[in-house]
DNA sequence: ACATAATAGTTCAAAGATGAACAATAAACA
DNA sequence: TGTTTATTGTTCATCTTTGAACTATTATGT
């Protein structure tokens, strides 16, 4: 009558897609779970890991690493820099820069969040054999570019 | 020094995981743009698909299928409602439940927002051919339900 | 040098999501 | 039957996230 396209259910990009949805939400959702303990949100944790892997960050790249807007950032950041997670320092040739880096205390209850959410994922993914695992990251990086790009 | 545990970058499951997560938020990010001409948003569009998939359905069960509380349905639905696009009945048998039903017009909107959703991850998953795309949605569906059911 | 653009970060109001407490109804069971 | 327990949906306070407007600083172009 009016459906002259294909219905989604019926494609199977789609269904799988789905799929994929519901298993990111799912799991986000058991991490919060499971931080809750630590006193730290996915968010944070987020945040926590990057200034590990690129300590001296601005806030900006930051917001940009974790695809979320800059006054998020800078909502985020106070909780964590009053727990003496981390530290803000003033760039000295670009004085708009904010630099940030984890304190001790920041990288040692990183350590801890990320046991628990190595454990989890080890938990999603012990299905998978190696090759497949490898499969569906190399397609998901490609679908971050291609969306990413356009 | 302190890091006795294998650093989770270094570990394939977590890096592809992070893929699968970043690969979502991106796609998920770019609907919301995509919907917006439409005045919907993403978890809109994702009521108004279950309710064509399931009609009748309860509030309760479809907070159940979108992983989300009870009280967020209560708060969605009545922007659908005063817009037209859903009807809510009282349950003859169960005066506690409310099924819900898509109007003509519910269904109408739904068609057009399908057409931009499907349009999207067909770009997005073009690059992976069917068998990747299978596999990937099984994967993801193991994910789910070995996270479910612990 | 000077005017204009762009950039980094903040503030603020509005929208979303969450969970606990609650009212109404139904189910279980003594 | 009558009492207790569960379930459905709502309300409300709280926390996040967002985007637009704003300030301060740097870059660009003439």
């Amino acid at each position: 009558m009016n459906n002259k396209q294909e219905l989604p259910w019926d494609n199977p990009r789609f269904r799988n897609w789905v799929a994929v949805a519901r298993a990111c939400h799912v799991l986000e959702r058991t991490l919060a779970v499971k931080l809750a303990p630590l006193d730290l949100k996915p968010a944070q944790l987020d945040v926590l890991m990057n200034l590990y892997r690129h300590p001296g960050m601005s806030q900006h790249d930051l917001a940009r690493k974790l695809l979320v807007g800059r006054s998020n950032i800078t909502m985020l950041l106070p909780q964590l820099e009053s727990r003496g997670l981390l530290r803000r320092e003033g760039d000295e040739k670009d004085k708009r820069i904010l630099r940030l880096t984890l304190t001790e205390g920041g990288e040692a209850l990183l350590m801890q969040a990320l046991k628990v959410h190595m454990t989890l994922i080890e938990k999603a993914m012990s299905q998978s054999t190696p090759e497949q695992c490898d499969m569906i990251g190399e397609q998901m990086r490609k679908i971050y570019d291609v969306l990413n790009e356009a």
